[in-house]
DNA sequence: TCCTAAAGGATAATTTTTATCTATTGATAA
DNA sequence: TTATCAATAGATAAAAATTATCCTTTAGGA
């Protein structure tokens, strides 16, 4: 299990315990909504209140110690910030994967038809997984 | 104007006359928040139900009639349903504009790279419009 | 024209998210 | 270590967003 101590101050977010418990929650399970992560946060701090859980979920979007993901059809879900990267979604199962796919050629393809200065890509690929075609 | 009559019933919708003006309000404005379509319809039927505007909404939605664009930092807006497109969302005057891009390639890569299924893509690129870069 | 399921408006209820308040605590420096 | 204090947690109220309910009206077909 890691320890997030430093990568939280880094961000100018004070290690507590229940934020260590977020990040460590975040790692292994990869994405959740603000609803599971509520319930993963009740065993380890019974009386934890879910607005600490929004606070300290919006107070680590400001400081890009996290990222949202909105997806179709379904809530948002959260995720440590690593490298830019896109998202697999099975609309059987609801599981949710990252992929690290080239869009340059994209957002190339874009700039010349728009004029639009792109800074930032939000790709959701939506289907069903090897397991679920079974 | 346009007139939907036959489009919302091919849709099995009613044509009813709110949902004439929703569908009107969406071809007129591009993409809108349920906010700022609350807005406009109130201006026609002045004593119309904010719960309207979700049921047709969500009922447009099921009969795929319109669709959803999730936007990073913003809310959702709505569409009339085209043929599949990407979007711009411009991070200073929060314009969005619809864009037609080739993701065959992506798509492959992905294909490739993962063992899913992919039937949709969602792609929003960000960044600063040509108006609000000057 | 009549009939009826569907839809609209009013409003309550529910769900989701944010704000407020007080006690506690993490981080810093003496 | 210990003292200090801004930041945070938890409890709870409030606000915002969305859905449900109920009754009246209406679109669309017979
Ligand atoms: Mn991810
Ligand atoms: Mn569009
Ligand atoms: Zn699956
Ligand atoms: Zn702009």
């Amino acid at each position: 299990m890691n320890d997030y101590t430093n990568i939280l101050r880094e961000h100018n977010l004070k290690a507590t315990p229940q934020r260590l418990a977020i990040a460590n929650a975040l790692c292994t399970n990869g994405h959740m909504s603000i609803e599971t992560l509520y319930g993963i946060m009740l065993k380890k701090f019974s009386s934890i209140s879910l607005a600490t859980i929004y606070k300290n979920i919006n107070l680590m979007l400001e400081n890009t110690f996290i990222q949202e993901v909105k997806l179709p059809n379904a809530k948002s879900v959260y995720e440590l910030t690593k490298t830019p990267h896109s998202h697999l979604l099975c609309e059987a199962c609801g599981n949710v994967e990252d992929i690290l796919l080239n869009l340059n050629s994209i957002i190339e393809d874009a700039l010349k038809a728009s004029e639009f200065q792109i800074e930032k890509t939000d790709l959701v690929l939506s289907g069903v997984c090897k397991k679920c075609r079974k």
